[in-house]
DNA sequence: GCCAACGTTGGC
DNA sequence: GCCAACGTTGGC
C-alpha cells in the first residue's frame, strides 16, 4: 500500500524532464530537519511522489515519481566542493539523507499552484498553505488522486 | 528582483 | 532558554 508525498525542485536546477532523461536520481541537498526526517524514516520503496516545480513560471505539480531506494546518507554533504557540503555531517555520524526516485510520468499539462488553490477538495493540502516551505511533505491519497487526474486531464 | 515567512544561529 | 539577527525559500 503506497503512501504519497510531494517533493519540491526548482526546474532551473533539476526539472521533471531532467528526471525523465536520467530515469532515476537521488534527491540530494535537503537541509531542513523536518524534511530530513521524512527522507530518513518516512519515504518507503514504492511510495509515489508529486513532483512540484517551485520558483517557476508558473509553479505547480509537473508529474509523478516513485521511491525506489529508501533513505541513506546524502553523499553531497561529504563533498567539500559541493554547495551542499556540511562539515558537521560525517560518514560515521550522518545528518542528511537522500532517497532514490524514478520517473513515472510527466503531466501533459503542469497543474499550477493556482489550480490547486482553486480546487475545493484540495483545500487542506499543505503545499497551498501560505509560507509553507517544507520541501518534502506528506500528501493524502485522495489528494494525490485528484492532482494526478488534473495533470492527466481526466 | 522584492520581500514576507520561516528556520537556524549565536550572544547573553 | 530567550530572542534578535541572519540566511533561505519561494510566490509574485
Amino acid at each position: 500500500m503506497p503512501r504519497y508525498w510531494l517533493m519540491k525542485s526548482e526546474p532551473d536546477v533539476y526539472s521533471i524532464e531532467d528526471l525523465r532523461k536520467d530515469k532515476r536520481t537521488y534527491w540530494d541537498g535537503v537541509r531542513n530537519y523536518q524534511a530530513r526526517n521524512s527522507l530518513r524514516d518516512g519515504l518507503k520503496k514504492g511510495d509515489l511522489v508529486l513532483y512540484y516545480h517551485s520558483n517557476a513560471e508558473p509553479s505547480g505539480v509537473a508529474g509523478v515519481a516513485r521511491v525506489v531506494r529508501e533513505g541513506y546518507p546524502d553523499p553531497s554533504a561529504l563533498d567539500k566542493k559541493d554547495d551542499h557540503y556540511d562539515p558537521k555531517h560525517t560518514a560515521e555520524r550522518p545528518i542528511w539523507y537522500v532517497v532514490d526516485v524514478e520517473h513515472v510520468e510527466t503531466f501533459k499539462k503542469l497543474v499550477p499552484l493556482e489550480a490547486l488553490k482553486a480546487e475545493p477538495r484540495l483545500k487542506t493540502m499543505l503545499v497551498i498553505k501560505r509560507g509553507m516551505r517544507l520541501s518534502v511533505q506528506p500528501v493524502e491519497g485522495a489528494h494525490f488522486d485528484i492532482v494526478r487526474r488534473m495533470g492527466q486531464g481526466t
